[in-house]
DNA sequence: GTTTGATTCAAACAATCGTTTTAAACAGAT
DNA sequence: ATCTGTTTAAAACGATTGTTTGAATCAAAC
């Protein structure tokens, strides 16, 4: 990875998350980014690999982070059933953390991340699956284990709660400032990934309740 | 509203779900609506006042629903507090329906709403706080109400999470059916409102536990 | 039957899109 | 110093974008 496609994709990110893919130009991204024109197309091929470099740059050590914590976890009870918050609490704080960390301060790749996987017939479409289908498959065995079911579509129906949740929170989180009248701070990461890490919990519990 | 215009709008409403707004190009939607190309340009002015007319032309009578729901709720009542899972369902119930019946097969409307809301500088960020503000002020009292606090940070984050849980579960909604290994049917309006009221309910309350 | 105003049409507008081309600049190895 | 392979530069490519134009079409009013 050169200097140059690390300031490609970086600048990338930046215009994606503020005019989503197809509003950003190349001229947009390449001129940020301070190189040419034929660059992305040089370095990358075309602009859907590129979008393909920018997500997969981002969310590919968090997935990473996240296998690891569950088998340590799970190393460290032995192989028994992780209470839910935990396992929740896996799946929320690396991706948390990792995107609003200072490198990228306006949670660009927040919102690059949550209109890729809202487009349809996108390109991320078939990379959401690559890059996700382990983790998704990973944690539906964690979460059936932590509420005692095998029910695929209570499974179902929780993993896709919680992709929704972690998904809305990512798109909305420049608004949580106005819906709470300005109390919520932005930048209060434990704040956030306690509420949502609550909420979920909660909600999935009683959804497993309902479905007992 | 003539029957140009409606055929215009209710083709946009397809285009602009299976592309996006920046994606579907006024050439894709006349040709599908089966009008001149000139004719968005004659009846809305332009491109970006389509959009704004979309979005109005769906979510109005769903907010005007959702506003005479809780004004019932609260007649029955009589200006008692209402059950936390009765006003989630207020908000939820009359979108769901409305996004998925008969006249949008495909919940083209459910993909468009959701883009447009995460998309940043855009024509549907004004209209967004024109069109929910007042839903929203209602809906963050009653919420205060039933759940018996008046604390905004807690009221705003509960709200946050709603609208992040919603927004991700229109968006997420045709990944249902994978994520559930094929046992969910997409069709199954009353089982994604029963879930989903569910889900928020059991959050929400979660949530206003720990800030107790 | 003619006139009027509203609507539709094909055609063209300038601007911008992603991409390609060709040459220049650069590095390190011989 | 010359060659080699990689990276950058400016310019142009054809295609498509949103929008505008001016004539054609239509229904209703007089």
């Amino acid at each position: 990875m050169t200097e140059t496609q690390i300031k490609i994709i970086e600048a990338a990110e930046v215009e994606f998350a503020k005019n989503g893919f197809n509003g950003a130009s190349i001229r947009d991204i390449t001129s940020a980014a301070g190189v040419n024109v034929a660059a992305i197309n040089y370095h990358f091929g075309n602009k859907d690999d590129l979008v393909r470099e920018v997500v997969r740059y981002r969310i590919e050590p968090i997935n990473l982070t996240r296998i690891q914590l569950l088998q340590d976890e799970y190393a460290k009870r032995k192989g028994n059933a992780i209470p839910l918050k935990r396992v929740i609490e896996i799946i929320i704080r690396p991706l948390f953390e990792a995107l609003m960390s200072e490198s990228c301060d306006d949670f660009h790749f927040m919102k690059v991340m949550a209109k890729g996987l809202g487009e349809e017939n996108s390109v991320l479409q078939s990379l959401h699956d690559d890059i996700l289908k382990d983790v998704i498959s990973r944690f539906s065995k964690a979460i059936g284990h932590s509420l005692g079911t095998e029910d695929p579509r209570t499974i179902g129906y929780c993993m896709h709660l919680i992709s929704s949740s972690v998904l809305g929170s990512m798109m909305q989180h420049k608004r949580l400032k106005l819906s709470s009248q300005g109390t919520a701070d932005l930048e209060d990461v434990e704040g956030l990934i306690a509420h949502v890490v609550t909420f979920i919990t909660g909600g999935i519990k009683a959804v497993s309740v309902m479905n007992r």
